[in-house]
DNA sequence: CTGAAAGCGCTAACAA
DNA sequence: TTGTTAGCGCTTTCAG
């Protein structure tokens, strides 16, 4: 079975190699008559082709590389999902690339487009160099960034500085002034939400006529727990913030657990805000700004199943909104209230 | 660059295209001279190999298939998640294929290994039926089952009759007598931890001289919403259950809201346990069986790996043990105590 | 150590 | 409509 090649369909078919491909194709020039001989030998056979040499011989792999950074973090695998779902039913395969470290970055990112491995190369939240686009084009394989932006790219990319302005005035309306920015390092040439969503909170500070303190703005690797470090170093500051604004829902929960450390009460004593919404904040009933994360896989996706079908002459821009979700961890400043209490996360 | 051949590259260097290949595959046989002028003219071409052509000439894809059933489920994304932390780092690239429906399933499982785009396949949380593993002898491609089990076939898996006697014993010991088990449905072919725990579940029960009772005993979909609904109609019966052990923690999260709806305090006034501590498990402080998810995907690409090197005669196996997480979600039967109680979950 | 040539299994152009 | 044949790009004998 391993071994039945097109040319044993052929001969127990009678027919010749070029007819079974036909009929492999559902070429209209096929008679119904053979078309039923090659099918039933084929059958009889348990034939299947072989992809790798249909693809050597018309230079398409059907298949589509998707590359993540860092698979564990939970958005990231939202959006992944909403990939899968989209891709699943299409008849492309998917490939997945993981990339874990920051010089992988580089090496893959050059090397999977000129591979040929994949039709189509959908990016998550990962944004490439210069360089990197010009491979692309060099290959001419087309792809779409997801929660990611290059100005030559194809992308679907959600309203970080609206986000973050969200964010920041949900907190100002309830009264804070002192409101803290938890995030990644700002300089990360490749994560450019953390720097719009910082805009969008200036903006909103600006805007209320609060001036920015730069010791309320303290940046560090993503996860929980450099969050908790964060916000610990922020409670101990002279003059603490009583709201922070974290730059995603895994931040947030470290801030959430800084703060029960410190015997502060959520929203009580601190008001807390992620972004994203991803599962654990509903549950957590976390406060957040939510991003359509499986909605950006989906339509990324689709994006670039369109663009593979037919080429577009400009970079095509999808732009989601975001929203803000208002839970259990913010309250009016000054105002104590015990109910809301995250007692879930304390000892 | 996007038409360089190993042809290309041999004329540049002024040598034949077998010593390129040799070079492509660090042959011995070449000598170090004719080697750099064939690295210089592949840097100067900027040229790579086409997998397609190479695969097709030698009969391996360098690729591995691995199928999940469900990708939206936290515990097959965090085995998912082992499996990627190997594969990335292989040289073998990851096909990733999702099962969402029963028929799909029967479809996929029978035509991805015949399709021979991988040289070795992962099946996560998925149990092939004997027809199944029939077409993978015949295809004779490696196979490895994560978190299910066939007998023909290599596995790692956990010990999940263990699990539930666990689960069932630590609710006795805390005094409870009405103990129930919401799970997936039971007659599921598909999957064999469900039957599993519930046989751990009916061994403490027995061991502890409690009688099963049938009505503490609801089947569903799996979800938190589908055990939601198992959960009231748990605490509507005459003789309502003190505490519940859910087959997983998304199922006890479920739970939770359920009793959070009919006003009844966790674990005052019902213990919840549930299964797998996923990440949501901890941030919401859920009492519950861990077993290890993401190191099972670590293990099982592990073991495919090393059957694609040297294939066993025999099928093996890897058991991976379970361990209660006590955390805040159970208690001592009739205490009634208030601390521990899940606030973020209610109202 | 190296070049030439025969495939790997399939598609597509060309005849018939 | 159908059969035949020339590649697709690479690996791998087989000579030399």
């Amino acid at each position: 079975m391993s071994k039945t090649t097109i040319r044993d369909v052929a001969k127990r078919a009678g027919v010749g190699v070029g007819t079974v491909s036909r009929v492999l194709n559902n070429s209209p020039a096929v008679s119904d008559a053979t078309r039923q001989k090659v099918q039933s030998a084929i059958e009889a056979l348990n034939f299947s082709p072989n992809p790798a040499a249909r693809r050597l011989s018309q230079g398409k792999t059907m298949a589509i590389g998707v590359i993540v950074p860092f698979f564990t973090n939970p958005s990231v695998v939202r959006r992944l999902q909403g990939v899968v779902s989209v891709l699943s039913v299409s008849k492309y395969d998917l490939i997945l690339f993981d990339i874990e470290k920051v010089n992988q970055r580089d090496m893959s990112l050059r090397t999977i487009p000129q591979r040929k491995l994949a039709d189509g190369l959908l990016l998550i939240s990962l944004t490439p160099s210069d360089i990197d686009v010009e491979q692309f084009a060099l290959a001419n394989i087309p792809v779409v960034l997801v929660d990611a932006y290059h100005p030559a790219l194809s992308r679907v990319l959600v309203n970080n500085v609206q986000g973050g302005y969200q964010a920041t005035k949900h907190l100002i309306d309830l009264g804070h002034r002192k409101i803290a920015y938890i995030s990644d390092y700002l300089d990360d040439p490749f994560n450019s939400p953390v720097r719009d969503r910082f805009t969008g909170y200036k903006q909103a500070l600006a805007e209320a006529g609060i001036a920015y303190r730069e010791e309320y703005h303290l940046q560090g690797e993503h996860g929980r727990s450099p969050a908790r470090h964060l916000t610990h170093t922020l409670l101990d500051l002279p003059d603490p913030p009583t709201a922070v604004f974290a730059y995603s829902d895994t931040q947030a929960i470290g801030a959430i657990e800084a703060a029960r450390e410190s015997g502060l009460s959520v929203p009580g004593d601190l008001s807390i805000i992620g972004f994203d919404n991803i599962e654990a904040a509903e549950y957590l009933r976390i406060t957040t700004i939510r991003q359509a994360l499986f909605e950006s896989g989906v339509k990324g996706a689709g994006l670039l199943l369109n663009l593979m079908e037919t080429p577009a002459a400009e970079p095509q821009e999808i732009l989601l909104p975001t929203k803000l979700i208002d839970r259990h961890t913010t309250a009016q400043y000054g105002k104590k209230q015990l109910s809301g209490q995250i007692a879930a996360l304390q000892t």
